[in-house]
DNA sequence: TCCTTTAGTATCCTTTTGTATACTATACCA
DNA sequence: TGGTATAGTATACAAAAGGATACTAAAGGA
């Protein structure tokens, strides 16, 4: 009645996907299907080559995301997502849904506090 | 058609319960209701007080906690989840459950692979 | 008088994460 | 001959996260 391990169990999970890059990629992946690497860089849009790269290699070692490599002389590498990576999708779309709601209780922090409102979404203007 | 902002609030949702800690500490706190500082920090076991400390204030900032100090002299202070953070619960529900299967997807690969199977939980022994 | 307990702080250190920049190969194009 | 494009790697560096340890206050017990 203490200690319950299986709580452990979500640590190993949140191993996975959490980081500042996974979720979004993932969920890019999730709506696109299959993309290739500077399509996935041009959606995130301030990730870096290496933090993609190493994101994108950790979610192939577990077994998330298929990586394929066509043998041409400009690279041209596709991503996609795994079977058993789309298991994911009720964590990511749960995670969208909060985050659409979570952002609302943001916004109105702001309109009476210390929050500036223009940094959600860097991605349309500048 | 080609960058759809909405993901961006995941981004921002996720910063909140991203993280190595926060997830197992608000699933304790959703189990067990009210908690205080030592039990949460028995409840998870490698956590360091620095840590704990931490994130329960950057929960406690962002309305997804409670904290509550009673005046006494060997210190007493509760932690709660708010109403408000009760709405994580779908996301936790959904990581709890994709880790338990990916667990199972761990030990197969460690069947006929690289990992040792030891360092699950390490809540019980040693 | 010393030890214990609780909920932390403070300090130092290591590791991870992230940024910036330069570099690669090779086919195509001008 | 030089530029462009792709999917990276290599390097150097800065910042954040995390870990280890020591310290605090003030009451109670041995």
């Amino acid at each position: 009645m203490n200690i319950e391990p299986e709580l452990c169990k979500v640590e190993n999970a949140l191993e996975i996907i959490v980081g500042k890059w996974k979720p979004i990629i993932l969920l890019h992946l999730l709506k696109n299907g299959t993309m290739r690497f500077s399509e996935l860089k041009r959606s995130v849009p301030n990730i870096t080559q290496k933090m993609l790269t190493k994101n994108l290699r950790e979610l192939e070692e577990e077994y998330i995301i298929d990586r394929v490599v066509y043998p041409q002389v400009p690279p041209k590498v596709e991503y996609s997502i795994t079977e058993y990576g789309k298991e994911l999708e009720p964590i990511l779309n749960a995670m969208h849904e909060w985050g659409t709601k979570h952002q609302l209780h943001k916004t109105e922090k702001t309109s009476r506090g210390d929050r500036s409102t223009g940094l959600f979404c860097s991605s349309a203007s500048q």
